[in-house]
RNA sequence: UGGGAUGUCGUCAAGUGGUAAGACACUAGAUUUUGAUUCUAGCAUUCGCAGGUUCGAGUCCUGCCAUCCCAACCA
């Protein structure tokens, strides 16, 4: 028996009721978004638990588009979409659905309701129609149009099809009651009039059928049992029930509402995002900073770790903020199991051993994986003159700073003890090369004498490695619940562009996500990137020194 | 001033009347040729607040408080 992708909460309870009480044998759920912009991290908990519970339950989960306004939908977003979708590792049995291939089937309940006295062409401006709404302290008024004969808005709804009028010239609203103390049931519209070239239908129709109106007959007409939405679509569910209950339709699936994926220093908000890739803030949607599924693909990130983040952000009734930090653990959990080590230097500083022989070089052995054996090993060449990581010298080092300084000795990882004489130092002042000796008895990192070195650093020879540009992401914003814009962390995008690394690396480094020792995880950017190889980093190590240094 | 929902550790949570799981974060220590990984220990006398019922309440009752969502011819 393999392992759930749904840990129990309110909903399988639901579920598990349901099924033994028999009042259904199978469970049919559905994943509705909009093709109106790109997946993103609160998607994902959708999908997860939508495909999750299907597959867990044996039964089936549509994907299905709901393409109800084709003012703002459009093919690029729907395929991005399924691409996400299959990219998260869910397979639908079945084709991918339309909520406009109900048009037909909309439009006969429609006109059900209409035979029923259950709704009424409306004729008032769109202002007149909100004005007498009323607000959440005084109730809405009548629409003067509201008790014409149903055989009058018949034939004004039919003609309103045919196109008779113009755009905004008249609705079909659902009559239930002005009084309510829910919105959505002051005879809300469920048929407005708009010329809009549809991404299906073409120019087929000039009347739309609305969201609430549209969504649960959709559901119905699919025999979903399940409906899950998100919490803010409760107050709908009144609406979603007196439609299925108002028209001759055998299915009346149940609309349980969850709570949405929160992340702390992240906007997860179609419209905010939109806004950043319109604005240039970000490389476009699937910026590595964005909190999208491309984004998040593009920055290396595994699906198995997002379904693994997305199954932590437990399904319940109440609002959540779930840390980053969170993220990042199940990302570094597994690329731990699954990245391949190597050897990158960031930010270069020149290491010449003078008591190595000029003109000659040499290969190191080094494991792939420091507790994985099947990852094998691997030959590095090691010279006269190295690169190590900047930071790995410091010219005041305490006893606490275990790598570099003056006089100090360090273990080159796989390779030789190395000692550092002497930091010579540019016109201004700053360290440019290290000149240090190394012991040629300590080959593969330890000593024949025992003796102990506490620092092992990281390393690639300056005529063997490879040129890369790196690329260090950080937060996109500052606030840990950020607003908008003036929450931007300036600092969100490091590009290094004399990073070095490792040689026979980047002819084979598609796809893999490979940790840089010491320095984090790495995925290439190979479709962005002009003339250098281009890594992302995913993440970094967790360290412990960082937080010490503080 | 209406309607709907939610309140258990810094965060996410389990708990369905019997004496507060777990995860992330954090702290301390051990091992370590990545200051990584791994390991070990610590981390809510208390469940928004106040009363009440009960031998016993996070769980039941009453009242209060706080927070979130809802006023597109968007979804």
């Amino acid at each position: 028996m393999t392992e759930k992708n749904v840990s129990e909460n309110f909903i399988t309870q639901i579920i598990d009721t349901d099924l033994e009480s028999g009042k259904h044998q199978d469970i049919v759920t559905r994943f509705p978004p909009e093709p109106n912009g790109f997946l993103h991290v609160g998607h994902v908990k959708s999908i997860c638990l939508n495909f999750g519970l299907a597959e867990d339950y044996q039964g089936v989960c549509n994907l299905r588009f709901d393409d109800t306004n084709p003012a703002k939908e459009s093919v690029e977003y729907a395929q991005s979409i399924q691409r996400d979708v299959e990219w998260l590792g869910f397979k639908r049995d079945k084709e991918v659905r339309y909520s406009s291939d109900y048009f037909d089937q909309l439009y006969t309940y429609a006109q059900e309701l209409i035979e029923k006295g259950l709704a009424f062409i409306d004729e008032q401006t769109a202002e007149e129609i909100r004005e007498n709404r009323g607000d959440f302290t005084h109730p809405g008024v009548n629409s003067p149009h509201r008790g014409r004969p149903r055989s009058e808005s018949m034939d004004l709804f039919r003609r309103m099809k045919a196109g008779e009028f113009e755009d905004g010239k008249m609705v079909l609203r659902a009559k239930i009651d002005m009084q309510s103390g829910n919105l959505n049931m002051r005879d809300p519209i469920i048929y407005r009039i708009k010329r809009q070239h549809h991404i299906r239908t073409g120019d087929k129709w000039c009347i739309y059928p609305m969201y609430d109106f549209t969504h649960c007959i959709s559901d119905a007409l699919e025999g979903i049992t399940h409906s899950v939405c998100t919490l803010e679509f409760a107050d709908h569910k009144p609406l979603y029930d007196w439609v299925l209950d108002n028209i001759s339709i055998g299915c009346h699936p149940h609309q349980i509402e969850f709570n949405r994926l929160n992340q702390t220093f992240t906007i997860i908000s179609k419209r905010k995002l939109i806004e950043l890739v319109e604005e240039g803030v970000v490389d476009g949607w699937d910026d590595p900073r964005m909190p999208t599924v491309s984004g998040m693909r593009r920055r290396g990130y595994t699906p198995q770790s997002i379904r693994e983040y997305a199954k932590k952000s437990t399904v319940t009734k109440k609002p959540s903020i779930i840390p980053m930090s969170t993220l990042e653990d199940c990302v570094r959990q597994e690329l731990n199991t699954i990245a391949p080590r190597v050897m990158g230097i960031l930010r270069p500083l020149k290491v010449v051993i003078e008591n190595y022989p000029e003109g000659e070089s040499e290969m190191i052995v080094a494991k792939n994986h420091p507790m994985d054996e099947s990852f094998g090993n691997r030959e590095i060449p090691f010279a006269r003159e190295l690169y190590i990581e900047a930071d790995d010298y410091k010219e005041n080092a305490n006893r606490k700073f275990f790598r570099f300084t003056e006089g100090r000795e360090v273990r080159l990882r796989y390779a030789y003890y190395l000692t550092c004489q002497r930091a010579i130092k540019n016109d201004a002042g700053e360290v440019i090369e290290l000149r240090c000796t190394y012991d040629p008895e300590t080959k593969g990192g330890s000593s024949p004498d025992g003796r102990k070195v506490k620092g092992t650093i990281h390393w690639v020879s300056a005529q063997h490695a490879d040129d890369v540009e790196l690329r260090l992401y950080d937060r996109l914003y500052n606030e840990k619940s950020p607003k908008g814009m003036d929450n931007l962390n300036d600092n969100s995008l490091e590009i290094l562009e004399s990073a070095k690394i490792e040689p026979n690396i980047i002819n084979n480094s598609e796809g893999i996500r490979y940790q840089f020792e010491r320095m984090g995880y790495f995925y290439r950017d190979k479709i962005h990137e002009t003339n250098k190889p281009i890594f992302n980093r995913i993440v970094t190590l967790r360290d412990s020194w960082a937080k010490l240094e503080q």
